[in-house]
DNA sequence: ACCTGAACACCGTTCAAGT
DNA sequence: ACCTGAACACCGTTCAAGT
């Protein structure tokens, strides 16, 4: 986690293109597409080279993780009601997350394992016990809740494929005909939802009334005090 | 989806012994173990014959996703107020989940493409609109509710690893440590909550109360009429 | 410190062929 | 209808070697 290369401009910088094709790569692309032996062509390298910088490969999606942990913008802490200040919290993790809905689910399983997933866990740690929670109890809705969160982007609806490219626009209207040839008896619906289930239309309110929804239920699960 | 087998008995059989394997093989290994030839191997049998039985991989992984899905056992619809309703539908997409908390994932992507699937869904959309839901926002809450409900499986601390082996306790003990090792100035509820953090003590509470949050984070956004 | 070359043990998948 | 054999184009990774 904690570099500590002496004279490291270099081997940081090598690393840090590295990561930064990988992440471009993944939005492109999609996670599949991210291979040792595509990043090594795509740097003119030999794939064996990389591992010269990682380990072995699950240190590059340690590192694509850590990057996206990292561009989480904490708010102060401030004086605020403890649900305004979770309300600020999360707001910023979906939109470090938002720019990179294909690579986002990396986190789900490492933000107790970089700096910047640490500071974040810690933050909401602090505000559910300032909000009454015991530590079992804000430990578990702590967990779900950052999970949930970068939830809110992998999952929008339509946001499976690759941002803004016609291969996005066919699959939507491939899933759209699908949903719309199901027996209307038997879902009716989710007939008549078919076009909201696929596409996301208002992304402003689907986000803000997501983090809306977590903090209601954070509020629903509290400890009366 | 709809398969529709003249003689299939045989056919079926054969299907459903694969898939029937495929799911084992994920919960004692990891969805990673499962892979073509080692289940054509397990099966004593050459890792082309599978290809007669699943166009590729990935339809083995929607039989295995729609095999979950339909083990989730809908409760009867009832007259009950809509939010007790939504607990019920909730607690048995829990409840069909949690033996296969490596598997679940799985779903994610695939509870539209899936009869069982679909059926949830739909009695879901039927809920929000129940409870005053217009179509868009019925359709994000459902899509997000879906996510975050199969997420509270796949999410439980501790349960990444697979179940009761030697290997999960050393995952939990090394992550404990790592999490002990920390520094108490900057993480200092993480480093308190260190215990809490990697293994679930009370599952029953935790998916009691994941259920509770998800219904209350639903009334939070309810429209109000 | 940083990279290459050759090799190994795996993948999913195609295609022609068998019964 | 169901399965095999041989082959292809990929993976991640190791190890010895170069500069």
């Amino acid at each position: 986690m904690v570099k500590s290369t002496r004279s490291g401009t270099r081997e940081r910088l090598r690393r840090d293109v590295v990561v930064n094709g990988a992440i471009a790569l993944a939005d492109a692309e999609g996670l599949d597409a991210v291979t040792i032996r595509r990043l090594a062509q795509d740097h003119g390298v030999t794939p064996m080279a990389l591992y010269w910088h990682f380990r072995e490969k699950n240190d590059l999606l340690d590192a694509m993780a850590e990057r996206l942990l990292s561009d989480i913008d904490l708010p102060t802490p401030g004086t605020e009601p403890w649900d305004d200040r979770l309300r600020a919290v999360l707001t910023a993790v979906v939109a470090a997350m938002r720019p990179h809905p294909l690579v986002a689910g990396l986190t789900l399983t490492r933000v107790l394992r970089s700096d910047a997933g640490l500071a974040v866990a810690d933050r909401v740690l602090g505000l559910l016990a300032a909000a009454g929670f015991d530590t079992e109890h804000a430990s578990q809705t702590a967990n779900f809740l950052l999970f949930s969160t970068v939830m809110l982007v992998t999952s929008e609806p339509g946001r499976h494929a690759p941002n803004g490219t016609e291969e996005r626009e066919a699959l939507i209207r491939e899933k759209r005909a699908m949903l719309g040839a199901l027996s209307p008896a038997r879902y009716p619906h989710v007939i008549s939802a078919a076009v909201a289930l696929t596409e996301c239309r208002d992304e402003e309110r689907y986000f803000g009334t997501g983090v809306d929804f977590l903090v209601a239920g954070v509020r629903g699960v509290r400890p009366t005090v």
